[in-house]
DNA sequence: CTTATTATTAGTATCAGGTACTAAACACAA
DNA sequence: TTGTGTTTAGTACCTGATACTAATAATAAG
């Protein structure tokens, strides 16, 4: 790994950098990283503000379980801000690095698609909904860091078909339009 | 809250709900809650085998942490198994629970689009692509475990735009069709 | 070279939220 | 009454920390 001692400065971006990628890494950890003492990881981490193992993962962990519960179970992709169960909703999607292309940072298709799916799939008023159809058209281009609205609307209901349409924005601009056709599952195992 | 002492069977049963709901409870608030002893709740969640508070955050933390490298970190959904640029394609994706809804490991839509949308875009011979118009049906349920074959075929040029049709496959079963419009975009910046 | 000052390390006490184990008390049914 | 299951009490120990004191090492300033 690192044999060589850095100084305090280098080691403080380092170990921020490091606990971004993996905030998993222990106090002990840490030290055999930066061949130091674990007094200094934790000199270091409080001058960073950075809080302890226990608390970061538990930040992790919060984040992404608010938004998943808000609904009570159901896996939306971005967080849902406002429902109406059966007829609309709107989510928000903070995009970044990891969802766009490496050489140009344009957030790739399917993470639109994704939240746009999934916040159809929420607004049905049904245990379970599948997608049958998706008629979808990307207007325009969005980088990593945008943040994308999207509003669903169910325009139609037919026996156990749902139809669906998504608007997604960045600010004002459209960037996205899907129509969905969903159909609600029965339970009949 | 509760202030009538439940049976066992009863406690149990509530006990599992009432962490399912909220992982973040710690021994003590469920003593409270079920008006037992701590050694009771202990007793129970070894009974049952649920692990210890800061075991259940972890793993809310590193289930919802993987998740979201997964969705992005790949610049293709799927393994490409052959390729002829410009021409055609067939990529393979082994899904997984984590790929499914919860209560029905049925397989949630957006990941079989983001495999056949990669995968249509990996054919286009152009250095960065990008979905125009989408047209998609699925036409049968994926169950979590199944591998999904899909293969792509450039039907049209014209000017920079490609028309691709996705075909997806398990075993010898269609799932899922996609007709896709890209463009490929010139470094115009 | 000799102080200051800063950086690092050592060590102890304490905490939360547990595990693991022993033993006692209680319930109530045969 | 005796047996069996349930609950409680209590102690020792664990991890990954905080909070604090004090000593030592490294570097800069005089």
């Amino acid at each position: 790994m690192k044999n060589v001692k850095l100084n305090k400065r280098e080691r403080h971006t380092r170990l921020v950098e490091k606990l971004k990628e993996d905030p998993f890494l222990t106090d002990e950890e840490l030290m055999h990283m930066f061949n130091v003492s674990i007094q200094t990881i934790r000199l270091d981490r409080l001058e960073l503000g950075i809080p302890e193992l226990r608390e970061r993962i538990k930040n992790v962990a919060e984040q992404s379980y608010s938004k998943v519960r808000a609904i009570g179970g159901t896996e939306i992709v971005g967080e849902l801000v406002d429902i109406n169960l059966g007829t609309s909703g709107i989510s928000i999607l903070e995009t970044d690095e990891t969802m766009a292309f490496l050489k140009t940072s344009i957030v790739r298709g399917h993470n639109i698609y994704a939240q746009a799916e999934s916040l159809a799939i929420a607004v049905i008023d049904a245990d379970v909904a599948l997608t049958g159809v998706a008629n979808v058209k990307y207007k325009d281009l969005v980088k990593a860091g945008e943040k994308l609205i999207a509003k669903a609307e169910v325009t139609r209901k037919r026996a156990n078909k749902y139809f669906v349409h998504v608007f997604t924005y960045v600010g004002q601009k459209q960037v996205f339009r899907g129509k969905f056709i969903l159909a609600s599952i029965e339970q009949k195992n």
